[in-house]
DNA sequence: CGTTTCCATGGAATCGTTTCCACGATATGA
DNA sequence: TCATATCGTGGAAACGATTCCATGGAAACG
């Protein structure tokens, strides 16, 4: 009965389901090994001669056999894995990090749990929790909320976890995140430069740090150009491209509605442009209009879009890079990006003609 | 020695390292049951009285205990993790696919293992290599090449997968595809009835069931609406957007350049509008352009762009219906879901004014 | 030639679950 | 009242790798 292992006990009879299950036991077998001088060759541990590093090739590749990651990483307690979470994936800039993270991941061997939390916090918590049970050696997240979650589970358990993008008031983590301080003050400079006053602002939302960060750096701006502040000019969206249609509306049925508008993201942005359209409203001449991040969808809009571009591609790397020496036991220093603006024809028409200090669109 | 577990012999000692290692036996012994009857409440088995329910629920909440899921999984072979591998995740369209996977994936409470193949067969194959490794319960995937790499690997081992979006010709796998012979044929027949007998054709690889089926029908649609068959108004692009790009620019320099053109991609669309504006030729005016794909920004465009849309959100759904199917040891039949021409500004120009038997812009 | 060192090796314990099996208690039937 | 079915339970054997430990043989040294 256990002399005859039951892989053979359905030979081409009825069905091949679940056939092929090869483990390391039948390699070392195919090989005339033990287990543990195949696991050693295979793992590259260098106490293994030349003849039995051969002959262990030879029987894992005449079997097929893929290693059982859930067996290796449930002994060494590694999985060669790691959890990003970002709030949608739709979002262009979410997938280019997803993109930028993944490629960097893999040329360090590590494959990617990819979570969407729709921008809320349950869905994060969630999703959090699978992490967790999946063992993944870190997490790279674009968080969601006040930290009072299962964040706090991930700090307990000391689990490495960088921030990206976004970070969380009072979660010391190490993280990569733009400083908007600098391209939100060039776009309103640049505006207020076209003879602009009343600059309306999408902000996102007050309870993500960087819809936060972003607003203050909007007011700050508004201040040092000695421009009016107006909080009728403000109008707080959530990040999704509806707010970004909403706030236009609103902000274009004021009284005194604004000649140039900024919105803090690129999907409120895109829903700006097309309410902006319904309403006939001209961009570039009959209002201004700037976006905060870069996606190549802007520069073919016409006229093509201003923005505050920051590099997307720098954010993903320098993340797996902060993860990897987490989970080496280091604790990195936290990484700002710098953001830079972009001028376009969407915001290079002066406002009032004659007040200008003129900058030429490219 | 052996009567106290190695986790309290670091109390407050030195660092917390990778404290918190809790296991069902932790909880068992905090609920007073043995772990076999914890590992039943855990999962959900019914052979448990309500005490014990109650007390082992009450253990996992106070010691925070999350599964192991390599341990479970390497017992129970099943993982409750998909594979989903696309070709990047940057492209709208699957990046809008990998939002619907992973949404329906997580009502059914998988997790989605996600992977970029940038179009290149060999990251392909080493993607599958790590979901075979990571011994997911099926993969979803939108393939590349003729079908001889590591894909026939999962047909050997039985490994449930479905194609979406495309196929591999002679791998009889369940799929969900769209068709693209209505939208192209309806695209034609529209760009014909506004009097444009040069339709010029962006076509994706041909290496790709897209592209094939999609070359195939704008070729079918030609010949129906009996317009010139030209060779020259073919450009076969790779799907991303510098070989729409390209396209336009070859196209155009024709000697008799076409008046329309059909992008096989959005990708390829998005290159096509960038090189369309660099040089100078006014979209809807001085040519049409209709694009397969129906993502937001299309309708952003000024003008519009006429797309060919399908919708990605049912795709994804199907895909993990095919999915979950296949792993329930079923044999589901291939989805193949319609396409549909949404006129916009960006074709809806007559070409010849005085031909035409009027569509009009919406 | 004997002793030590070194190195590759085989065997066994281990990781944290699930699942099988046997058992004792209780409820049910005759 | 005794036999039988039912049910929850504890204990132990898997699952497939890694890793520790002891060992045997070859090489190196005296």
């Amino acid at each position: 009965m256990e002399t005859i292992p039951k892989k053979n006990c359905s030979t081409d009879h009825e069905e091949v389901r679940r056939v092929n299950t090869v483990t390391i036991k039948d390699v070392a077998a195919a090989a005339g090994v033990s287990v543990g001088t195949a696991s050693r060759v295979l793992s590259g541990n260098p106490a293994t001669s030349a003849a039995s590093r051969e002959r262990v090739a030879a029987a894992v590749e005449r079997l097929d056999f893929h290693p059982n990651a859930q067996a290796r990483s449930l002994r060494s307690t590694r999985t060669r894995t790691i959890g990003l979470l970002v709030s949608d994936v739709r979002n262009q800039f979410f997938a280019d990090l997803a993109h930028a993270v993944e490629q960097a991941a893999l040329e360090h061997g590590y494959a990617i749990l990819l979570g969407n939390a729709n921008e809320r916090e349950d869905q994060q918590d969630r999703y959090l929790n699978t992490l967790i049970s999946q063992r993944v050696d870190g997490i790279i997240l674009a968080p969601q909320g006040d930290g009072n979650g299962v964040i706090r589970s991930l700090l307990r358990r000391g689990i490495p976890t960088v921030f990206v993008d976004r970070t969380v008031d009072g979660i010391d983590l190490p993280s990569v995140t733009t400083d908007s301080v600098h391209g939100i003050r060039q776009a309103v400079a640049h505006l207020a430069g076209q003879g602009h006053t009343r600059i309306g602002y999408i902000a996102g939302p007050q309870s993500i740090s960087t819809g936060r960060d972003r607003f203050t750096a909007y007011n700050q701006a508004i201040a040092d150009n000695r421009l009016p502040k107006d909080p009728a000019l403000v109008y707080f969206g959530d990040f999704q491209a509806a707010s970004g249609s909403a706030g236009v509306r609103v902000l274009l049925n004021l009284d005194q509605p604004p000649t140039a508008i900024l919105a803090a993201d690129s999907p409120m942005a895109a829903g700006a442009v097309a309410m902006l359209h319904r309403m006939g409203s001209r961009i570039g001449t009959d209002i201004a209009l700037v976006a905060f991040d870069d996606i190549e969808w802007f520069a073919l809009l016409q006229p093509a879009l201003s923005v505050i571009s920051h590099s997307v591609e720098d954010m993903g790397r320098a993340a797996v890079d902060l993860l990897l020496q987490v989970i080496d036991g280091g604790t990195p220093e936290s990484i700002v990006l710098p953001s830079e603006l972009i001028v376009r024809a969407s915001s290079s028409t002066p406002n009032h003609p004659g007040s200008v200090s003129g900058l030429r669109k490219n």
